[in-house]
DNA sequence: GATATACTACAATTGTTGTTGAACTAGTTT
DNA sequence: AAACTAGTTCAACAACAATTGTAGTATATC
C-alpha cells in the first residue's frame, strides 16, 4: 500500500468521519434528494446542510442537479461509481485474512532468532 | 440505520481519517509491532506513533502487550473481530444496491405527481 | 546505584473543522 | 417591480486534533 493511495483513502475517511455527513448520505441512499427536506429530516438549517453537501461533492461522492421545471430546487444523489469504488478499497484494507501473524525484527529475542536464521542458511 | 450507530460509526472513521494511522494499520497487518520499528518505518518520531497508537487502542482497533522476557518493549496488534466488523458494517453501509432511484417528496412536481398517485388509487 | 532503553504523558503551538448568523444569488410568483 | 423561495457564500467563533518538545515512568543493564 502506497503512501500517496493512503493519503486519499485517508481523506474521503475523513469526509465520512461525520455524523451529519453519514447521516445525509443515508438518506440520499434513501432517496430523498433536495437540501430542505435533508434539513426537516435531520433538524438542521439549511446553511448547514449545503456545507455538508459541498464536502461530500468535493469528494465526489455526491453529485447535484438543478431541476429542469423549477431551478431554484437542486437534486442531490450519490456517485454510484466512487461509492463502490470507495467500499472495495475498504473492503480490501480491512480484510483480516491479510495479518501476517508475527514478523519480529525488533526486541530482546532478535538476536536468537537471527542466530536460527544463521543456523538454517 | 439509526441516529446512535451513525455516531459510533462517524467516531471508528474518524480514526481511521488519518494517513499516519493508516499506514500504522498497515504496518501492523505486515507483522511489525513495537513503537521504534514503526517510526523508523513511518520517519516518525517516537511519541508521536505513541500517539497516534493510543487513539487506535482507544477505538479498539489495535491491542497491546508487553514483552515477558524485557517488559520495556510493547508490541501492537490488531483486534481482528473490531476489524471484521468494522468491514461488515462498511460493506453493508456503502452498498450502491440499496440506493432507492428517486423518492419524489419535494420540488415543483409534486403536485402533478401526487394527482397521478390520487388518480391510481 | 547510576545509566541506558523503550515508551508514555504533559504542555504548547498550530492548523483544521463544525456550527451559527447574516448577507447574497438566482429563479419564481404575484 | 416587489415579494417570495431555494439555496449558497461569507465571516466569525469555539472546539478539536496533529505535531513538537520536554519531562516522566518503568524496566533493564553495567
Amino acid at each position: 500500500m502506497p503512501k500517496a493511495e493512503t493519503r486519499g483513502l485517508a481523506d474521503t475517511l475523513k469526509v465520512l468521519s461525520d455524523p451529519n455527513r453519514l447521516m445525509i448520505l443515508e438518506l440520499l441512499m434513501q432517496g430523498v434528494q433536495c437540501n430542505c427536506e435533508l434539513g426537516d429530516k435531520l433538524g438542521l438549517p439549511m446553511n448547514l446542510i449545503s456545507h455538508h453537501l459541498k464536502v461530500l461533492r468535493e469528494a465526489g461522492l455526491v453529485d447535484a442537479e438543478r431541476d429542469p421545471v423549477d431551478a431554484r430546487w437542486v437534486y442531490y444523489s450519490i456517485n454510484t461509481r466512487l461509492l463502490a469504488r470507495l467500499r472495495d478499497e475498504l473492503y480490501a484494507f480491512l480484510d483480516p485474512e491479510r495479518i501476517v501473524p508475527r514478523l519480529p525484527t525488533c526486541g530482546p529475542r532478535i538476536a536468537s532468532v537471527e542466530a536460527l536464521r544463521a543456523l538454517r542458511a
